[in-house]
DNA sequence: ATATTTGCAAAAGGTTTGCAAGACG
DNA sequence: CGTCTTGCAAACCTTTTGCAAATAT
C-alpha cells in the first residue's frame, strides 16, 4: 500500500486527497495486523505535522463505510481496524498472539448457511464472520519469546 | 425459561441463586430477542423492588462468561445479549427488523475453514459468526406495520 | 457465620460532535 | 472561491469500579 494506491482509492471514492488520509492508509497498509484508532494515531503522530485523535476516527469511518478497511471484532469492545488488501468477499483468521490477520481464500460459510433461512420466509443481508486463533509463526516451537501476552 | 429452570443453571454454575438473576435470566428467556443491559435493566425495574445497573452488568457478564446467553454485534458498538435454549455448538440469526434471534440448526461454518489455517501451522481457538437479515415474519407481504426502522 | 451479592455514586475511557480555521480542487 | 477537511475542546454514553450494607447458604 504505498500511496499512489491510495490516491487511486480516494479517487475513486470521491475524497479529497489529504495526506491524512493517505496516511491511514499507509499506515494500515503496511503490515497485516489490526489497529485500534488510537494506535494508528499514535503511529501517524510521529510522521505527520499535526493530527488529531478525531480526524484519525473519521477517516477510519469513512473507510470502513466505503469497504476499504474492515473492523476485527476483538473481546475488549475497542474498535480496531485492517487493511484488506485482497479485493473479492472473503474473511480474515485473526492471530491472538500477534495480532496478524490472514486473508481466508473464500467465504468458508458452509452451503446450508444461506437456506435455513430462506426456508423460513426470511433473507440474509450480511453476515459476520471470524475465526481467531494463533498463527503459525507464534504457534512454531521457537517462537515463544515473541508472543504477546494481552 | 421458568425461574425453576433458571434455579438449576445457577446451581450448575455454583452461583447462590438471588431473586435478581433469576429475573435476568426470567428477561432474556420469555422472548428470543437481543436485548441491552439497559433493556433488561429497564423490564426488570417494574417487577422487582430495586436493582441497579451495575448488577444487571455483572450478572450478564457471569452468564456470558458461563455461556448461558450470547453477545449479540451490532453496528451501533452497544453490547447486546440473547438466551440460548439451544444447548450444542451453534450460530444465530439475527433479524434487524424484529430483533428475533434464531438459532441455526448447526455450525455453518464451511469445511474449508479451519483447514487454511492449519496448514500454515496454525490452530483455531474460536470463532465469530453472526448471520444478519429479516426474518420471514417481516418480511411478509403483509407485515410492513411491524417493521422497526432502528 | 461468612463469603457472596448488590446499591449507589462516581469514574473510566473509547468515541462523537460543534464550530471555526484551514486545505483541496 | 466554494466545499470538503481538520484541530481542538468538550460532550457523550455505555460500561466498570469501590466500598459499605444486605443477603444467601
Amino acid at each position: 500500500m504505498d500511496k499512489e494506491q491510495g490516491r487511486a482509492i480516494l479517487k475513486r471514492l470521491k475524497l479529497k486527497i489529504t495526506p491524512k488520509r493517505l496516511e491511514v492508509m499507509s499506515c494500515l497498509g503496511n503490515e497485516p495486523l489490526y489497529l485500534s484508532a488510537d494506535e494508528v494515531w499514535q503511529r501517524i503522530k510521529l510522521r505527520v505535522a499535526s493530527i488529531g485523535l478525531p480526524t484519525v476516527y473519521r477517516i477510519l469511518d469513512e473507510l470502513v463505510a466505503a469497504g476499504v478497511i474492515t473492523r476485527i471484532f476483538q473481546a475488549d469492545r475497542k474498535q480496531y481496524y485492517f487493511l484488506c488488501t485482497n479485493q473479492g468477499h472473503h474473511h480474515h483468521f485473526v492471530c491472538e498472539s500477534c495480532r496478524r490477520v490472514e486473508d481466508l481464500e473464500q467465504c468458508v460459510l458452509g452451503e446450508g448457511a444461506l437456506e435455513t433461512v430462506q426456508r423460513s420466509g426470511g433473507h440474509v443481508t450480511s453476515h459476520i464472520l471470524q475465526i481467531n486463533g494463533v498463527c503459525g509463526a507464534c504457534s512454531g516451537p521457537h517462537q515463544e519469546a515473541s508472543c504477546r501476552t494481552a
